[in-house]
DNA sequence: CGCCAACTTGATGGCTGTCAAGTCAGGTGG
DNA sequence: CCACCTGACTTGACAGCCATCAAGTTGGCG
C-alpha cells in the first residue's frame, strides 16, 4: 500500500478531481505540485532541471482514450500529471482483468520494460494529462544521479509490492474485505494528494471495480449496500462517503470474524 | 510468464533439484551456468568481473529455514544459485499467501527496495544455495555499466508483469484453469533450466500450492485427481508427469467453456 | 513397527455468480 | 420544458462452485 508523504498544498475539500487550471503549458517538473509524490522526489534543483529536460512532450488523454495499448512497442514512461487511469490485460478468450487505478503522480508503463512492448492497456477514465518520459534517456540520466536512480528503483519494488498486497486481496479476502480495502486505499491515496480521506468521487464504474477485485458488479453494488445499511459510509452513485474509517480498518483486518 | 532464453548445459531429464557437487566453492557469475538467465545476462567477460566483485557471501540455506524475513532491514538483493524459494506474506490475522516460488537463476528481495525493510518472507523449500548482492553496490555498479542497469530494471519489470499474471489469475480463473496454468508455468521454468518440461517433482506441499493459487488444499488435491482420471497428468504425490501440454493449455485458455 | 505429516476422498453448506427485473441519472431531441 | 432513451446501478431469486468438516490412506522417518 503506497506511503505516506508530505503534501505542500493545503488540502481542497472534496474535488479530487476538478481540472486545474492550465495556464502553465510549459509546466516542469520544479513547479509541478507533484513532485513530492512523483518521480522527481529527492531531487536537488539542479538535478530536478535535468529531469525536466527529459520531459519533451506532455499530452491530454480524454476519457476514454488509451495512453497505450497491449503489444505496442515501449519507449516512454508516463507520469499523470493530473487524471485518472486504469489498466487491463485482455486473456485469449476475450475476458480482461483490471491490474490497477493510477492518480496523479504515479507512474504508467513499467509493465512495458521486460519486453519491449506493453503488455497492458492503459485507459483514462477521466479527462487526463500526461508526462512522456522516454525510458532510455531516463536510464542515461539515473546513471548520472544517484537520487533519481535510487528513486526509481523503488517505485518499480513499490509496485511490486502493491501487486503482492492485491494478490493476497484476491486470494483469501471476502468480498467485505475486499471492498473496505479498496476503500481505504482510495481514501488514503487521495489524502496524500491533499484532499479529503472521507469524501470523494469514484471514476469507475462497478463492473470496472469488481474486475480489480475479482468480483462481479452485482456483489460489488451489494457490499456497498451493506456498508451503507450498517452505516460505515454513504453511497450515491459515485459519490463516496467514508463515515467510520476505523470500521472499515476492522472489516480489512478481519477482526469481526 | 517467464520469457525463453537460450540454456547452454546438456538437458538432465528429470532431476531438476538434484544438487550439483560442490567442488567450486569460489564459484563466481563467470563460470556459473546460470549467468544466461540470472543478473549476468548481456554482459561482457570484464563487466562479468566486475559483478563478481560484489558478491562476497554465497551462503547455504537449509530446507525450511528462511533467507530473510518481514521486518528485516533490507540491504542484499539475493540470485538463487540452487534449490527452491517460496515467498509468502502474513496478514494482521495470522493468515498468510505465498506470493511467489523462486528457483535457481531468479533473484529474491526486490520487495524490500521500496521500504528498506523486507515486506515479505523467503523460505528454502529444499536445501538451497544463494549468492549475496549488496543492493548499494549493485546500484552503484549498474551506474557504470548500462547493460547491467537495463537487465536490472528488465528484471523488475519481469517481476510486475508476473504478478499482473497471478492477478489475472486469482481474479477470474475457475479452479482447473488455474492448476492448469500453474503446472505450464512450471514446465515452462524447468524448460528453460534444461529440465524436462514434462516430468518434474513438486517442491511444496498442496498447501502452499493452494496458497499461492488461492485455492485450499483439498480443492488442489482433487484438482490432480480430475487431470489425471482425464490422462492430462500423472500424479504419484510430488511427482508430476504432463501427459498432455496442449489438453492443459486448452484448459488454461478455457477454449473447453 | 509405529508415528506423523501430507495427501486423498466424500458429504454438506455457504458464498458469490448468474439471470432477471426494475430504478435512477444524465443527455438528447422534439 | 419535458418525454424519452440509454447506460449504470440496485435488488431479488436461484444455482453452482469451492470451502468446510470429517474420515481414511499413504509414505517417510525415527
Amino acid at each position: 500500500m503506497p506511503p505516506k508523504m508530505a503534501v505542500k498544498e493545503a488540502p481542497a475539500r472534496d474535488a479530487p478531481f476538478s481540472v486545474a487550471p492550465f495556464a502553465v503549458i510549459k509546466a516542469a517538473c520544479s513547479n509541478c505540485n507533484l513532485r513530492e509524490l512523483c518521480l522527481p522526489f529527492g531531487l536537488s534543483n539542479d538535478e530536478m532541471t535535468h529531469l525536466d529536460a527529459l520531459i519533451s512532450v506532455r499530452k491530454r488523454i480524454k476519457r476514454g482514450d488509451s495512453l497505450y495499448r497491449v503489444g505496442e512497442p515501449f519507449e516512454y514512461i508516463y507520469a499523470i500529471r493530473s487524471g485518472f487511469f486504469k489498466t487491463d490485460v485482455l486473456l485469449e478468450d476475450g475476458r480482461d482483468q483490471v491490474t490497477g487505478f493510477q492518480m496523479a503522480g504515479e507512474l504508467l508503463g513499467l509493465d512495458g520494460i521486460c519486453t519491449e512492448r506493453h503488455t497492458c492497456n492503459a485507459v483514462a477514465l477521466e479527462d487526463s494529462e500526461v508526462c512522456h518520459i522516454p525510458f532510455f534517456r531516463l536510464e542515461n540520466l539515473s546513471r548520472e544521479i544517484q537520487a533519481l536512480q535510487h528513486h526509481f528503483h523503488k517505485i518499480m519494488s513499490r509496485e511490486i509490492v502493491r501487486d503482492h498486497g492485491v494478490m493476497t486481496l484476491l486470494g483469501m479476502m471476502c468480498v467485505e474485505e475486499r471492498i473496505a480495502a479498496f476503500l481505504l486505499n482510495l481514501s488514503q491515496r487521495f489524502t496524500a494528494r491533499g484532499f479529503s480521506p472521507a469524501e470523494f468521487n469514484l471514476r469507475m464504474t462497478r463492473e470496472e471495480i469488481g474486475s480489480y477485485l475479482g468480483l462481479k458488479l452485482e456483489t460489488v453494488s451489494r457490499a456497498f449496500s451493506r456498508f451503507q445499511e450498517e452505516g460505515l459510509i454513504a453511497v450515491q452513485q459515485r459519490h463516496i462517503h467514508i463515515l467510520d474509517i476505523p470500521g472499515l480498518k476492522e472489516i480489512m483486518a478481519r477482526r469481526n470474524h
